[in-house]
RNA sequence: GCCCAUAUAGCUCAGUGGUAGAGCACUUCCUUGGUAAGGAAGAGGUCACCGGUUCAAGUCCGGUUAUGGGCUCCA
């Protein structure tokens, strides 16, 4: 006779088994109508779970997390069973849920087509307003493996006999149609109605490309109307942010055909690079490193050498001149450790710290570029700081700390962390990467940061710490980074004389703040849409007159302001003034001044702030206080 | 690299086999106007590139390149 307790700490009692239903109808009528699912004792299941002891039970609705989740998992279900109805031959695979959706991966003959997709929607939305019970069952695994056989399911098949054989099987049935699934399920498909089918896109069977390709469906799924609308928009808000549309819009850079993933900045966007890389640079040079420049083409000798043409030769550019061959340089570590090299290090010269804009050419796959974000030629922050073992933790713990410095100047508080560790190939002792990865775990650890561990993630040369930053649409990208090296300084000889008087080898940390410079920029210009903060942005001031009476007096000023080191320019076009605070408001000018007689008069610009505020008159003295205080709070 | 989609004026896009279009931007003229679009006129295209089908191709077919969304990769 189960005693049922609520999350409330109420409880009620029964004198017969009951199921999930029939306790949420015990509540009330529209908690049972609302239940997906439940929760007993801290586990999920169905509505129609019998309960027969004594729980603890709280009834999921499309409110909770959870709910929203099942509802999710249930409308990939239903996807399937709606392909499975228009196109019999499809065979389903996988269909797991993901950030705001699901997908399901199915083989078939040919791709889809948005035709299809449409189908397939329309289809979806007969089988949730038919309102088919979604039915539990169990099987012994090696009955499941046969009955997917036999309906021709050869991947479902080739899934489930990856499960131990002495496993039983859940499949949940809606219809004729039955899957494998853990559940839970939402009691009917009746529950399902706030869903949309988004693309098509090809995802090779379990994610290895030497496999075939499947088709794969994105959709997304909602537990009422307005959530799906409120998605919708969201997704069309954030297309606005995308850095490839506001870089032409703000005139910032441009690619084009005849130098695929390689970028052209344009005046207003070269001025945010310099600024960005002039913060570095004055990082940096506080904080104890030195600053070098080395070559962009190098003999294929070096290359060899550091192992670096064994490994990537497919992604390097290799051009040649008088029957010798080089490589446009991918990274900047062998080049560093060229200038190591010159003359003998002591253990009184680490750790030594060599910093470089270095540009670097990759030639990526095709279809990994993406805007600024992924591309083939690009500068990094990179540094290489030469120390010995035992330097390792301070050095990392200090880089730590700076990045987060950067990360916080430039507004970014979004930050994740990822600790790498040792991959199944890899050079260097296990005693070696037992106490690096070690040392960057308690350096993390330490500063109380939290971070996913990536096992098998690590560089074949050592284990990484990597710094994620989020775009718009919320995918994430790699920024900073800091590697330990075991292999490339013995490979290229560095070494340095100890307090023993011994040669010994220096370990190589790699570390970039920003990574590339290109897909930081681009991520700034997402943070911001196109607002970037005062001391980033390419025009800081426009100055613009009313009449042509203004214009001598809107020279004068602009003059002024670019001779007190601010970014200023001048409008003088025959426009009404609304019309240039449009055009310049568009543009993401901060701050737009206004002369008219009056201001002339009075010795005065009217100050008007890009968010439309309008800060009154005021000297150029007391706006330009104003400005560098800003300025110097960055994006803080 | 793989799958799908896309490529038309400077930009955003319409154009379902029969003389290439719109809005904005641009040029000229009028207007000198006080905080998010003043008015008029004009100019502007080898419809990405190569090939094919057809009396006729921006439109249909094949290929190439680039871009977008995914997958894989990312020293």
């Amino acid at each position: 006779m189960p005693v049922i307790t609520l999350p409330d700490g109420s409880q009620r009692a029964f004198d017969a088994p009951v199921t999930v239903y029939q306790v949420a109808e015990d509540i009330g009528p529209g908690l049972a109508k609302a239940a997906l699912a439940g929760k007993v004792n801290g586990t999920e299941v169905d509505t129609s779970f019998l309960i027969e002891e004594d729980a603890e039970i709280a009834i999921i609705t499309g409110r909770d997390d959870e709910g929203l989740e099942i509802i999710r998992h249930s409308t990939a279900h239903l996807l399937a069973q709606a392909v499975k109805e228009v196109y019999p031959e499809a065979q389903v695979t996988i269909g797991p849920v993901i950030e705001d959706g699901f997908y399901y991966d199915f083989a078939y003959e040919r791709p889809f087509t948005p035709d299809d997709l449409e189908k397939i929607e329309a289809r979806m939305a007969e089988l949730a307003a038919a309102d088919h019970q979604v039915q539990r069952q169990v099987m012994p695994r090696d009955e499941a493996v046969e009955f997917f056989r036999k309906q021709g399911e050869e991947y479902k098949a080739e899934i489930i006999e990856s499960i131990p054989s002495n496993e039983d099987i859940s499949l949940y049935g809606q219809g004729d149609f039955v899957d494998l699934c853990r559940g839970p399920h939402v009691p009917a498909t009746g529950k399902l109605a706030h869903f949309k089918l988004m693309k098509v896109a090809g995802a090779y069977w379990r994610g290895d490309s030497n496999n075939e390709m499947l088709q794969r469906i994105y959709g997304t799924a909602w537990s009422d109307k307005k959530q799906l609308k409120q998605y919708l928009h969201r997704l069309e808000e954030a297309g606005k942010r995308d850095h490839r549309v506001i870089g032409k819009k703000l005139d910032l850079f441009h690619m084009q055909e005849e130098a695929p993933g390689m970028v052209f900045w344009h005046d207003s966007g070269w001025t945010v690079y310099r600024e960005v890389e002039n913060y570095i640079r004055d990082l940096l040079r506080n904080n104890g490193y030195e600053e070098v420049r080395t070559p962009q083409v190098i003999d294929k000798v070096l290359w060899e050498k550091s192992g670096h043409m064994a490994k990537f030769s497919d992604d390097m550019f290799m051009t040649a001149s008088e029957n010798r061959e080089y490589a446009i340089k991918p990274m900047n570590c062998p080049a560093h450790l060229q200038i190591y090299n010159q003359g003998l290090k002591s253990y009184r010269d680490l750790p030594l710290r060599m910093a470089e804009f270095g540009c670097c050419h990759r030639n990526e796959l095709s279809g990994a570029l993406h805007g600024l974000m992924r591309v083939r030629g690009f500068v990094q922050d990179d540094a290489h700081i030469f120390c010995t073992e035992d330097q390792i933790e301070s050095e990392v713990s200090a880089f730590i700390d700076l990045t987060f410095q950067a990360y916080k100047d430039f507004g970014f508080e979004d930050v994740k962390l990822a600790l790498s560790l040792r991959p199944e190939q890899r050079v260097g002792s296990d005693e070696l990467w037992d106490k690096a990865e070690a040392d960057l775990k308690s350096c993390l650890d330490n500063k109380d940061l939290e971070y996913k561990v990536q096992p098998g993630e690590g560089a074949f040369y050592g284990p990484k710490i990597e710094f994620t930053l989020l775009d718009c649409l919320g995918r994430e990208w790699q920024c900073g980074t800091v590697q330990l090296d075991f292999s490339m300084p013995e490979r290229l000889d560095a070494q340095y004389v100890s307090e023993e008087g011994e040669r010994r080898t220096p370990v190589m940390i790699h570390r970039a703040i920003l990574g590339s410079l290109e897909r930081f920029i681009g991520i700034l210009i997402e943070q911001y849409a196109g607002s970037l903060p005062l001391w980033l942005s390419p025009v800081q001031i426009m100055v613009m007159n009313i009449t042509d009476r203004q214009a001598d007096y809107a020279r004068e000023i602009t003059e002024t302001l670019k001779n007190r080191g601010l970014r200023a320019s001048f409008d003088l076009r025959n426009e009404k003034i609304g019309f240039k605070i449009r055009e310049h408001t568009i543009q993401r000018i901060p701050y737009l001044l206004v002369v008219g007689d009056k201001e002339q008069e009075s010795n005065t610009v009217a100050v008007r702030a890009r968010n439309g505020d309008d800060l009154g008159t005021m000297g150029l003295d007391e706006l330009t206080e104003r400005l560098n205080t800003e300025r110097a709070r960055r994006g803080r």
